[in-house]
DNA sequence: TCTTTTTAGTTGTATATACAATTAATGAGT
DNA sequence: ACTCATTAATTGTATATACAACTAAAAAGA
């Protein structure tokens, strides 16, 4: 289906229209496809995200205002994040000895093995999606995304 | 800034992970925008969307089902976004004399005013934004979003 | 007509999120 | 050392969302 027919919409402006609201929808659709296979993992898509930040950091501790650098939707939130991940042992929290005002978090074994659980479907799944693109159109609409943030670098500084 | 550094990541598998992550980022960044420009009407970006489809439909109502359609995060939430509306007094809801099941919703005068305020700047801003792609870019943008999604319609049927 | 199935909408509940206010520790300037 | 500003994290509150259970009306089938 094309995107007018998903939303029951025919007409748009122009293309720049057009692109905005294909940009939203597709990330709709795709945190959706996440989400929902993570379900049975009893995880939400940014807590996943939080285990794959912390497995990417090795053995080495990271405080939460890393895991917010890193985290795609950077939201004020990660610390009930982090709460509900210590419900579910998957990461520990402890208190950084040079500067107490941090926390050092670190994914559990248990965290571990449920990411690479976890990895396993969503990278199979997403890749199967992303892979009705040819590489060369992979690194093309990579090129797009960036130019549509990037024409805006200045008018973000506050 | 280019993906690598907005989210502090280095090293992306290939390109089809790089263009997954891309596309959540920048829609992530994109609707953030968008929320934050709707702020001030304090309206939410799905209730502006709302009140869109409201007033594309002229002056025939809507039922609830038709709205959910059109939106771009199907939620099984609409019901009470709709609530939200009418106690801003944005829309009124009536029951659809043929079919008692139905509910019929019309933007109201008031409501179409804040949508034309908020369009303005919605439309002068996401315009700004989506420009920095030329016309050809928008339209490829375009394509390739629909051929993330396309290779999939058989596997989603339920 | 009477039962069954489907459809439209609403609501309960747990979770997630935005934004602002707060706490506590550190660093800087004097 | 003492005050002030900054930084890291947490919490309060209102709102938003997912998902499932529910109610009521209409349609279908016998």
């Amino acid at each position: 289906m094309n995107l007018e027919q998903e939303i029951n919409q025919s007409v748009f402006k122009d293309n720049f229209h057009k692109a905005h609201v294909n940009l939203l929808f597709t990330a709709a659709w795709l945190n959706h496809k996440v989400n929902r296979l993570l379900k049975p993992y009893d995880i939400s898509g940014q807590q996943f995200n939080i285990l794959r930040i912390l497995k990417g950091m090795g053995c080495k501790p990271s405080s939460l205002k890393l895991i917010t650098s890193r985290m795609l939707d950077k939201t004020s939130n990660t610390s009930r994040l982090v709460d509900k991940l210590i419900d579910k042992n998957l990461v520990n929290r402890t208190f950084c000895p040079n500067d107490r005002r941090q926390v050092e978090i670190r994914i559990t074994e248990e965290g571990l093995q449920l990411l690479h659980s976890c990895n396993e479907v969503i990278e199979h799944n997403i890749y199967e999606t992303m892979n009705n693109l040819t590489d060369l159109q992979a690194s093309h609409l990579n090129e797009l995304l960036e130019i549509v943030r990037n024409g805006n670098i200045f008018s973000e500084q506050p």
